[in-house]
Parts: C-alpha cells; sequence; structure tokens
DNA sequence: GCCAACGTTGGC
DNA sequence: GCCAACGTTGGC
C-alpha cells in the first residue's frame, strides 16, 4: 500500500471542489511530466494520497483515495498523457503547513520539502504516519 | 511580483 | 547526442 501527494493552487482546484464531487471523485487531469505521470501509472485503487495547497497556501488540507486507476486524460489530445481518479475521505483537523514539515528533522527527506516542482509525488508510510500527527488527523 | 530550479524543445 | 534557449512551477 504506497501513500501520495497530490498538489493544486487552489484557484485551479480546490480541496473544497474535490469535496464537492463526493464519492464519484474526479479526474486528476492537467500532468504534464513525465515523473508525476509514472507515478499516477503506479497508483492502486484505494491507495491514498495528500491534497496540497500549492503556491498561495502551501499546505496539506485532507486526505482522497484513488477511486480509479490509470487511464488516457481526457482533456489531453495527447495519448502519452494518463490520470487516476480521486475522491476526498477526509479534511485534515489542523492543515499542516510546508513550513512545518520543513521545521520537523524526520520530514527532511520528503520530496514535497526536497522538490518542490514535482506535482504529483510518493509519500513514504512514516511521513505519512508523521504529517498525519502533525495534522492531528486518523491516518487510516 | 520576482526569480531559482527544473523540464522540454529544437538547432546543430 | 549535446546544450542553449525557452517556458513553467511554485516558494518566498
Amino acid at each position: 500500500m504506497a501513500y501520495w501527494l497530490f498538489k493544486s493552487e487552489a484557484e485551479v482546484w480546490s480541496w473544497d471542489q474535490q469535496v464537492a464531487k463526493g464519492e464519484t471523485g474526479e479526474e486528476w487531469d492537467g500532468v504534464r511530466n513525465y515523473q508525476a505521470r509514472n507515478n499516477m501509472r503506479s497508483m492502486k485503487l484505494g491507495e491514498r494520497g495528500f491534497f496540497y495547497h500549492s503556491r498561495k497556501e502551501t499546505e496539506i488540507v485532507g486526505i482522497v483515495e484513488v477511486c480509479a486507476e490509470a487511464h488516457p486524460d481526457s482533456k489531453a489530445n495527447d495519448p502519452r498523457w494518463e490520470c487516476v481518479d480521486i475522491k476526498a475521505v477526509r479534511p485534515f483537523k489542523t492543515p499542516v503547513t510546508l513550513a512545518m514539515c520543513k521545521e520537523d528533522a524526520r520530514l527532511k527527506d520528503m520530496v514535497l520539502v526536497n522538490n518542490s516542482r514535482l506535482s504529483v509525488q510518493p509519500v513514504t508510510d512514516e511521513e505519512w504516519k508523521i504529517v498525519c500527527e502533525l495534522g492531528e488527523t486518523d491516518p487510516s
């Protein structure tokens, strides 16, 4: 069971919009980066990920679940680009900011801390637990 | 709003 | 196949 992190600018696609999609979820479209796409190709149904607001808030605001495995991005005119569908699981009680992650020595190797430009990232089991703890949120 | 870091493109 | 030029992302 792998864990992930999805980044989005709140102005483009926010946590609230994700929640509004309910159980149906929504395509995580628009990824035009091979590394990020390859991460999505590795995702299995039911795997969990963090939902992160980039640029303005720079914080992890909720937990999502993969509800459809990788398929062609319906908004791309190019078959190279694929995406998964995700649905909101629960919001963080306390959002975990990037600054909090940077301050925590246990998270020094987290991709979020080291490679700010990758929009779909893997998260380790350990990092998952620590971030949930910082956010006072049920990790299950 | 600025700019560093990164990814991609395309000429050679 | 190299690398300069360009475009984009995202933290600050």
